[in-house]
DNA sequence: GGCTATGCATGTATAGTTGCAAGTGTTGTC
DNA sequence: GACAACACTTGCAACTATACATGCATAGCC
């Protein structure tokens, strides 16, 4: 046995150290809101504006939590009801400037902090690691989005 | 251009696909514990028999919500009181079995996935992985456990 | 027009987390 | 032995999330 670090501890190790890249780039926004309503800023960014239903059913919450959910998410300010020109029974949410800035300083936070690991490495060294990476992720195959939610990321 | 997918790229691919796999690790266990609830038993089984004050503190949690968050697990039958043989005002908490099954069950699950993704690939490419994500993990360098209490791993 | 389905909000209820402040018992010190 | 410090629990209060049932307005269909 040439090393005592198999790839499966290997793994182990980078996933604590992602998760860490994780919870730090989301702890900031904790300070404005819970980890459920981040998620479903997380949720509206990615998919543009949306209805109550669709988003309620979208982060796996129930109509009238979800209702009351977002009471509090457009109180704070970082989404806003609006009707839907097609339907005056539909509800359409969308990020206010504040919502989508929320979300997009944590993506950046996360983004410089992996680039900041990265740049430790030799450009050979960033070029293995990317092409492992990669692998991996192909390895891994489709990840569903909706798995996250459990953790509100 | 040799290639669109930079480093960076594909370390946040890699995180999401390993925020996936913690997450289907833990969601089973979500039925009987909530989240805060489980990293508690996480702490635990790492640090073994621990003072009241001392795993508060190690959870970032108030004394009296931790008090009464302890009274649910308890009262779930996942961790024990026991007055402390050195001292009668301190309470020891350990971990019952089906605490530490509890526990188990999650990181066997996690460690079972990981190692079906790795054996998609061939011998030769596990061993690239496992070496750059070695790199990665010493580049990335210490990483505090107490951080990844935000996402209540 | 009348009926049903849809979309959302509200009424009501439960459970969990959180924190400040006060209370109880224990330990150590003077 | 009195008093302060310590360790934990309890009283009280607020907030969030969750869900079932209900109410109200709109939309679609016959």
């Amino acid at each position: 046995m040439r090393n005592t670090v198999t790839a499966a501890d290997a793994t182990l190790l980078v996933s604590r150290a992602l998760l860490g890249v994780v919870a730090r780039s989301v702890s900031s926004a904790l300070e404005f809101v819970t980890l459920p309503q981040f998620r479903v800023l997380v949720v509206l960014s990615g998919s543009g504006p949306i209805r109550m239903g669709a988003l309620a059913e979208r982060v796996h919450a129930n109509q009238s939590t979800f209702s009351r959910s977002m009471d509090k998410i457009v109180a704070g300010g970082w989404a806003v009801r609006s009707t839907s020109p097609g339907s005056r029974r539909e509800i359409l949410i969308s990020l206010t400037d504040a919502g989508r800035a929320l979300v997009d300083e944590v993506t950046e936070r996360r983004q410089a902090e992996i680039s900041t690991i990265l740049k430790r490495l030799t450009p050979s060294e960033q070029e293995s690691v990317r092409a492992a990476l990669e692998l991996f992720s192909i390895a891994a195959g489709e990840y569903s989005v909706e798995e996250l939610l459990v953790l509100g990321i």
